[in-house]
DNA sequence: GTATAAAAATGAACAGTGTTCAAAATAACG
DNA sequence: CGTTATTTTGAACACTGTTCATTTTTATAC
């Protein structure tokens, strides 16, 4: 069942424990928070023995970053019954702005990708959450309930969903802080006014 | 004409200039590259004599800030002659998207004003690049061209066209790096696909 | 159980960062 | 010129991430 030798273990155990103290950091403060002399003194460590677990800083802030972008693909909140697609489309919009709202530390790690970001555009449409929209888009668009004008595809208005997702989620929680409830409450009505603007016309 | 007192004066030269070299600072390598010390040097200064021209880091940056507002109200790129509002509309997204490249560092130094947002909705609207947009939009629509859901305002329009100008700028200068080309071809084809969806239908 | 070899933890040191402040140099004014 | 203000300096403070020789701990062999 576990065919680690101790050292190992216990290896992997420090390293867990370093990890869960760098997350509190991260949520207690932001990414800027996360010190390793601080780090070392919450594990209990001297600063250089961290080093032996992590190449570097950024190597823990990349552990957090996956860490948050696995807590998002498992962010599903209760979906109520009996929804149209079209209404369903709102509400996934809703959700990921909650994401946003509910793990701001965690959502902005995952969005300061300045370091690593897709390859290509290919990359970026098999990135999980924008595969799990478009297929999403194309359900809408199959239905019947959404219609697309001439000449674009399900892409552009997977795409079109998620500038607007991820521009209210990220000005939300910048920009727009000094007043988050007004700001979102003029956002959901965009996102419903693309709702509405893409529906099939009887 | 000049009312200043010659130590008023070289004060605001000696101020200007340390502005200048930031300013060459932060076009070399980002907000992060602006340095005390190396600025310092820059303007052959000791470090300490920074501080009677500015309280702090913080401040400088806000003059820099300052000035990318002011170089982006001016931005006004060329405009063809004879060009519909609808097309026009897809234009002006182009032009944005274009400072935003043009002037990537100030572009990115605007937008990371997390310390200092609208306070309210209110002020937002206000903005001066926002309330023109707005009143671009509402040109657009009492002409005809465009045409809006039951229920929605001009304000709805102009913030979606702010939301996806926004998040393609600020995507294309990080998480889509690798692709700007390619990201922004698409990207602009989805701006001409919600000129098309709000195009009154005849 | 003890000696030896390997791995891990330490703490000082290095090169940076923004900021402060007493002391020295310069400018302004009577 | 002498006195008072102002300006400039450079050292110091408290941080930051990272490295490394030295010590301590652990694992292995006898």
């Amino acid at each position: 069942m576990n065919n680690l030798t101790p050292s190992e273990r216990r290896y992997q155990k420090k390293r867990q424990e370093i990890l869960d103290a760098a997350r509190t950091l991260l949520l207690q403060g932001g990414v800027d928070a996360i010190s390793m002399r601080i780090l070392a003194d919450k594990v209990d460590y001297s600063v250089g023995a961290l080093y032996k677990y992590f190449a570097n800083k950024e190597e823990i802030i990349e552990a957090l970053r996956q860490e948050a972008w696995e807590l998002m693909a498992n962010f599903e909140p209760e979906v109520p019954e009996g929804l149209s697609l079209a209404e369903m489309f709102v509400l996934s919009g809703k959700n990921y702005i909650q994401f946003a709202s509910q793990y701001p530390e965690h959502y902005q790690l995952i969005m300061s990708t300045s370091a690593t970001g897709p390859a290509n555009m290919e990359a970026f449409k098999q990135t999980p959450d924008f595969m799990h929209l478009q297929q999403f888009v194309e359900v809408i668009l199959e239905s019947g309930e959404f219609e697309l004008p001439e000449g674009y595809s399900p892409f552009h208005l997977a795409l079109l969903s998620w500038f607007l997702v991820h521009s209210i989620s990220l000005l939300k929680l910048t920009m727009m802080s000094n007043f988050e409830d007004e700001f979102e409450k003029a956002s959901i009505e965009v996102i419903e006014m693309v709702k509405d603007v893409f529906l099939k016309k009887v």
